[in-house]
DNA sequence: TTTTTGCATTTTGCATGCAAACATGACAGA
DNA sequence: TCTGTCATGTTTGCATGCAAAATGCAAAAA
């Protein structure tokens, strides 16, 4: 083994075989994500697996899966539908959050690497571009994958996961689209503050800004969804 | 409908109809807690489905629903495999857990019914019994029960599934066996102290005694998980 | 009119079949 | 003796078929 091979070897990505199931998966979530496929709609098997170009097998497998992240909803004998948007099952999923995320702000500032952090703080400056050009969309990518980021930044692999499988549906929830201007900015100097605590590496300041950012994130969350519950 | 006749419909119980899928689960489920099924064995499909009376499309789902859980590792293309005990992931899911439980003695202390505080000392006292009996398969069923019972009377159903399903993981682990009569009375006067804090309503008291009894907990289980991993 | 019943159609849940991937082991060549 | 190749049987991944359940709707009964 030459050095070059090893390299070389090194750069070489495996061949990319992803089981279907998994594939279907991505695709529904993105769906879901999307809102291409709406809170309540029917996922009828025949037409979507057709749709996708696989068989029911695999796609039926997405939709257990899916079911137990709690993106969508298995009705016994008459299908999958997409979860609705609960009110109070985002409220009680936010709750969790944040006793994951004080332990996230704890951990990070204890074990994550300079590297890690350097990471975010990219992000970090990359949602303020989003935020400077008034770019909600790109903002709220940034502003997920700054959180996720940080999830992982504390080095414990089952906190990231739960932590994400949580996250992926108050995601769904559209709370950005209404979101005042002075709001926007109040969050974005949390941020702010949230970098500077990680970066000084300060576990108790970071778990309490990143309580009381969850606290405001809360709230627009729940007010996005309440007038959606009251008119169904 | 007279009211003779709506009191009889009323107390009919629906026909209990589970699909297959999830029937395999509680199986598998139960055979890995057991012992049944070691870390590591290979789970042949045909075999088990033979052996399960159902044909292998639902048990490959339930396959990939245990593996969502942790306790299933899917090879691709190479089948499945009773997922391993590696100090490191249980290491890690107890201190998610830790997280969760300081939220969960919080709430308890501020939601939890009065009644169902009683059912959490009714359970206390079983244990209680159990461990005046030596009898340790008897205290650990109570133990568990005890303690989802607490994280149910949170009253917030997200943190009680994402606790329980983090608790499946540590669950295997038989820490119990090997645990001193020393260690086991400490446990004990521990789970007074939480018994006495939570009919006191004081969360922060039941907080960090929850944290206490965790670490205690945590260096039992990790204790009984290294000579295993030193082993192997 | 409103409710109930029966029937046709659709859809799900599960079993089975088939091709591709993998494991095993014998054998040839170094 | 060791390494690599190939043949063979096994196992997985997925597609498909079939029976049971659910749905929709029209006709009959209340």
């Amino acid at each position: 083994m030459t050095p070059a091979k090893s390299a070389s070897i090194a750069s070489i990505d495996p061949i990319e075989r992803r089981p279907l199931h998994e594939a279907a998966i991505d695709r529904l979530r993105e769906l879901i994500f999307q809102g291409e496929l709406t809170p309540g709609s029917r996922l009828n098997e025949r037409l979507l697996a057709q749709r996708l170009g696989i068989s029911r097998t695999p796609l039926r497998e997405a939709f257990k899966l899916l079911a137990a992240e709690g993106l969508v909803e298995l009705l016994p004998n008459r299908g999958a539908i997409v979860a609705q948007l609960d009110a109070v099952r985002i409220g009680e999923t936010l709750q969790v959050m944040g006793a994951l995320e004080a332990l996230i702000g704890e951990l990070a500032c204890r074990q994550a690497s300079d590297a890690s952090i350097d990471e975010v703080r990219a992000l970090h400056f990359e949602m303020r571009a989003a935020h400077a050009r008034r770019d909600l969309a790109a903002y709220f990518r940034h502003n997920q994958s700054i959180h996720l980021r940080l999830a992982e930044a504390a080095g414990n692999a089952i906190l990231a996961q739960t932590y994400r499988q949580l996250n992926a549906n108050v995601r769904r929830v559209r709370y950005m689209a209404n979101l005042s201007a002075e709001r926007w900015d109040a969050a974005v100097r949390e941020h702010d503050a949230i970098l500077d605590a990680l970066s000084m590496r300060d576990g108790e300041r970071l778990k309490s800004l990143l309580s009381e950012h969850l606290a405001h994130k809360t709230a627009s969350v729940l007010a996005a969804l309440e007038p959606a519950q009251a008119a169904a």
